[in-house]
DNA sequence: CACTGCATGTAACCTGTTACATGATTTC
DNA sequence: GAAATCATGTAACAGGTTACATGCAGTG
């Protein structure tokens, strides 16, 4: 149940749910992405299990909130996560099973373009990473070397992200250009087989 | 619902539930893990919609087999999925959210070491798609530039997982030797902060 | 007063996992 | 006759998605 566990090392600063999906959607969306629903849902859940405590708060603007923060209970639950080691689990990624049956199109060219929608899919993934690594940079001199604490670890899923899309991208324009050699030549016929 | 598609795909050539299993177990695994009951489960509602046919079919051994195929409305299901493009989604990877939140463990070398044991891991993976690879190459004198038709994507999609495997275990190795060199030397105190 | 942003929640549904249940045939 | 392998299925549950419902406060 790593949804729990993200949310248990979200709240050792002490948010809303309606900020933790905001949290969401930005940060925590490129390795564990969750909904509203489900982030209240398990908020209430994780609340019962005496891991996180809710308590009102007033709001400068808009309605009254709920801000929750991890209880010490939770923050060892959330060490023990930790210390059991990686958890790397399996892949999810229809691409790649789209990639193994391209040959049912029975079109070159289509299977050609579908790596280069795919490039263009990853180089936009690096390309925003690589800004934000350039942004951090930029606002703070330590970065790449001197960080410390928290900013060490939050910065090797950056370094993680770059390396992994790089390769997927790279791995992406290399191969349309192999499908692009196989293509007919002009005159032919434009199917292949 | 990949699933379905995965299902579609693998069903070009006639199986049973079981084989169906099996090449999940050992092809379909690295991009679309499913289990038995579900592979079952989506085969009766792929039949319903007439995607899929299943027949009755003897077995040299064990019991009788149902063996399905992909039908002609089914592979048009195919195509369009193919045709649509690229479905990227999103990553969940739970070890991404670990490292994020591993400085909630206050000791550094307990970190070096999560780093020690993804790099193990990936590496493993590695290897282990390098091993298909190489005993390709044995076996097809064609393997990587003459290959034809479904071999040609089935390839693409062994080196696409090369790709990210080698940099995820580069990245791993990278970081585990800078999580080292943060270490406090001998003698000092042995927590970090 | 309409719209936007803040804020919280519920219901229905779909997908995926774990565990259980059954039975035939072959090999030791 | 016990164990392994072939073979098919169901039930209960957990996790995740989509859609809906509600209401406050500030801005134009």
């Amino acid at each position: 149940m790593s949804l729990d566990h993200v949310l248990l090392g979200a709240l050792r600063e002490p948010a809303s749910g309606y900020e933790l999906k905001q949290r969401f959607d930005t940060v925590f969306r490129h390795f564990w992405p969750a909904e509203q629903s489900q982030i209240y849902r398990t908020l209430q859940r994780l609340e019962s299990a005496g891991w996180v405590a809710g308590r009102q708060a007033a709001s400068a603007r808009g309605p009254r909130r709920r801000v929750y923060s991890t209880t010490a209970r939770g923050l060892a639950q959330l060490r023990r996560w930790l210390a059991q080691g990686p958890i790397v689990g399996d892949d999810r990624h229809a691409f790649v099973a789209q990639v193994l049956f391209l040959h049912e199109l029975d079109d070159a060219a289509a299977a050609r373009d579908f790596l280069a929608a795919l490039h263009s899919e990853f180089a936009a993934r690096l390309a925003e990473l690589e800004a934000v690594e350039a942004r951090w940079r930029t606002d703070d001199p330590r970065c790449p070397d001197g960080l410390a604490g928290a900013d060490f670890y939050a910065h090797l899923t950056l370094t993680l992200g770059l390396a992994k899309y790089r390769a997927i991208a790279e791995w992406a324009a290399r191969e349309r250009g192999r499908a692009e050699a196989r293509l007919p030549t002009r005159g032919t016929r434009a199917r292949t087989r």
